[in-house]
DNA sequence: CACAAAAATGAAAACATTTGCAAAACTATT
DNA sequence: AATAGTTTTGCAAATGTTTTCATTTTTGTG
C-alpha cells in the first residue's frame, strides 16, 4: 500500500524488482525460449510478489490482437441463443479469446450503435446474428475489414460470410410434417417477423409450402407471439377457443410451441389427439415436455462452434474466406402431432 | 485501398483531413464545448470520410476506463443465468460499459483463471457468481482493488459485496411451504453441491427445516440431477417407479421440478393429487406449465439490475461500499402442490 | 483601432508495452 | 588465452490517445 505509486503494478516495477530490463521482461511472457531460465524464475518471483498482469491495451496498442471477439445477439435471454452463446464462447475461449457480448433487443439501430462500441475496443473478430441488418451496420462491417461472421441463418448469397441453417427451409419441413400426416387446417403462431429475419424466413417457408399443397391459412389462425411461453399460451388460447379451430398449429419456435400446448393442456384439447403441435428449433427439454414435441431440430451447438471455429481460423490466416456454411435441419416427430 | 498504410485510421489521419491539430480531433471528442462548432463540423466530416472509430486500448493507457465490465458465470447455457445476464447487461449498456462475459463450467480452477484474463483486460468492474471462490480467487479480487460485486447469494459477513437471495432461507421457504401442506413424506432433488454455494444453501436449509419439524429425508429420496429436465426426468423416474414413494418432492430449482413433473406425467401420476412439486426460483415459464409450478420467486432480473447499478455507482465513486443487500424472496403457492 | 480578456488551437509529454538492433556475456575451439 | 560464434540482455523507438501548458486567434470595450 505504501508502494510509491498507487496504481496497479507496470512492467517497469517488475524489471526493477527482478532486476532487469523491461524487455527482458517482455520478452518472458512472449517469447519465453529467448531468455536465461535463472532470469526467468528471477522475473516470475517478482510478478508473484507483485501481483503484476499485462496490460492487454498497451499490447494492443503495438499492433497485437486484442484477444478479444465481438458477439452482438438480439437477446440473451432466450434458450435458443443462450446454448448458442455458450458453446461459441467455449470454443473462443479454446483458442484464447474472451468474449465480448451487447445484445440489442431486435432493435436494428441499436445493433449499429453496439457494433461500433465493440470495433472501439479493437475485437479481432465479429458476430452477428442472421443476416438482415442496417445498411449502415453492413458498411460498418464492410469498411473495417475485421473476420465477421453472421450467425444462424444461412443464404447462399449472403455478402456476410455466415453459418446456419436455411430457416425457409426449416418452415417448409416443419409444414410438411404436417400436411403429411394428412392436416389441412393449420394455425400459425410466430413471431413479429420484423428486423428478425430467422422468422421471417420460418414464416414465408412455412405459408409457400401449405400453399403448394393447396392449404391456405385463414387469417384468424396466423397469430402473432413475442417469445415468451406466457405471452403465447395467452394468444393460442384465443384461436383455440374459437368454435371452429385447426387441427394443427404450427409454431415459429418451440418456446411458442410450449405456449401452445400448456394452452391445449389448459383448455382440456388433448395432444395430439386433439390437436398437433409443431414447433422449430428443437430447445433443450422440447423433447422432455409431455407429450414430447414434434419439431426442426436446428443444431444451436454446432452453429455456434462452428462460427467459433471460423472466427478463430480466419484471425489466424487459414482460411481467406469461407463465405457460407450449412448445416442440415432435421424433423423430429415426437409425440405432439400424430395423424389426422 | 491505396491509403498510405493499410491499417485501420488514426486521430493523426483525421487531423490531417480535417487540416487540425491532433489535440483538437481528441478534444471535440471528450469535451466538444471546447471546439468551435465549425471545426467540429470539419473533423466530423474527415471521421465519416476515414471511418475512424477511436481506439478504446489508447485511451486507457492513459488511464482512462476501459468501459468495460468483467462477468464470470458458472454457464451462460441456464434459464437463471440467462435472465440475470440479460439484465445485468442491459443496465451496463445504460450506463456506458460493455460487458466481457466468461463461463467456467462451474470449475473454480477455471473462473481463477477467467478472472486473470478479464483483469488483463482492464475490466473497470468485476462480477463473479456466488461466494463459493477458490482461495486465489478472492487474493486476487482483493489484490486488485477493481469494484466487485458477487451475485445471487446474499450472505451478511460476505468478504465481497454482494447482492442476492438467502439461498438457505430459499430452502427453508420451499420446505415450510410443503411442510404447511402437511407432507411428511418427502423426495429430494438437487444439483450437486460441491463449488456451487447456490445449491449447497438451498439444500442445507431445507433439509435443516424438514428436520426441525421432526421430518427426516432417506437416503434413497435424496437424488442428485443435474441442471437439466432430462436428467432430473431420468432420475426421477426412478424415484417415482418405487413402491414406496413419496408424497411430494422439493427440487433444488425451477429446471429440475419440470423435470419431475414430466416424469410424473410420463408415469400417469396426477400432480398435485397424486404428487406436489415444489421448485426454486420461478423461471420464465414456471408459472405456464400445466400444472403450474409452486416454486420460491428469486428475482433474478433485479438481482441483475441492482448488480449493474452497484458497480456502475461504485466505479462513478459514489457509494464507497455497499457490502451485502438482501433481495426478498417469495413463495409462489400455485398448482403443482397441495394439501395432502 | 488598440488592448485586454476570452476562446480556440497546437506542441509535447505521458501512458505500458513490444521489438529491431546493438552490446554484453557466455561457450567452444584452436 | 585468444577468437569466433552463440546466447542473453538492454536501449530506444514506436504504438494511439489524452492532457497540460503555451500560443494564437477571436471578441468585446473604451
Amino acid at each position: 500500500m505504501t508502494d510509491k505509486k498507487q496504481n496497479k503494478p507496470d512492467i517497469v516495477d517488475v524489471a526493477r524488482i527482478a532486476r532487469v530490463s523491461i524487455s527482458t521482461v517482455s520478452r518472458s511472457y512472449n517469447h519465453p525460449e529467448l531468455v536465461k531460465p535463472a532470469t526467468r524464475k528471477k522475473i516470475e518471483r517478482a510478478v508473484q510478489k507483485l501481483g503484476y498482469i499485462r496490460n492487454r491495451a498497451a499490447q494492443v496498442m503495438h499492433g497485437r490482437r486484442s484477444g478479444t471477439i465481438g458477439l452482438v445477439v438480439p437477446t440473451i435471454d432466450n434458450a435458443i441463443f443462450a446454448e448458442l452463446i455458450q458453446s461459441f464462447s467455449d470454443k473462443l475461449d479454446q483458442h484464447g479469446f474472451t468474449m465480448l457480448i451487447a445484445s440489442h433487443g431486435f432493435d436494428l439501430d441499436r445493433e449499429y450503435k453496439m457494433l461500433r462500441k465493440l470495433l472501439e475496443h479493437r475485437v479481432d473478430g465479429l458476430a452477428v446474428i442472421g443476416l438482415e441488418h442496417s445498411d449502415p451496420t453492413y458498411q460498418l462491417i464492410e469498411q473495417q475489414n475485421i473476420p465477421t461472421v453472421a450467425i444462424w441463418n444461412y443464404n447462399k448469397s449472403s455478402a456476410l460470410s455466415c453459418i446456419g441453417v436455411d430457416n425457409a427451409e426449416a418452415g417448409r419441413l416443419a409444414a410438411r410434417h404436417l400436411i403429411s400426416l394428412g392436416h389441412r387446417k393449420i394455425g400459425l403462431v410466430f413471431p413479429d417477423p420484423s428486423g428478425n429475419d430467422r422468422a421471417y424466413d420460418r414464416l414465408n417457408g412455412a405459408v409457400s409450402e401449405f400453399r403448394t399443397a393447396g392449404i391456405e391459412i385463414p387469417e384468424n389462425w396466423r397469430l402473432e407471439a413475442p417469445y415468451s411461453v406466457r405471452e403465447a399460451k395467452r394468444a393460442s388460447i384465443l384461436l383455440l377457443e374459437q368454435g371452429h379451430r385447426p387441427t394443427a398449429i404450427l409454431c415459429g419456435n418451440d418456446i411458442i410451441a410450449q405456449g401452445v400446448l400448456y394452452a391445449s393442456n389448459h383448455l382440456s384439447l388433448k395432444v395430439p389427439d386433439d390437436l398437433s403441435i409443431m414447433g422449430i428449433g428443437d430447445f433443450k427439454g422440447s423433447a422432455e415436455v409431455e407429450p414430447s414435441l414434434s419439431t426442426i431440430r436446428i443444431p444451436a451447438k454446432r452453429i455456434g462452434l462452428m462460427a467459433a471455429e471460423l472466427i478463430s481460423d480466419t484471425i489466424a490466416g487459414q482460411h481467406a474466406d469461407i463465405t457460407a456454411m450449412k448445416l442440415e435441419l432435421r424433423v423430429m416427430a415426437r409425440h405432439s402431432t400424430s395423424r389426422l
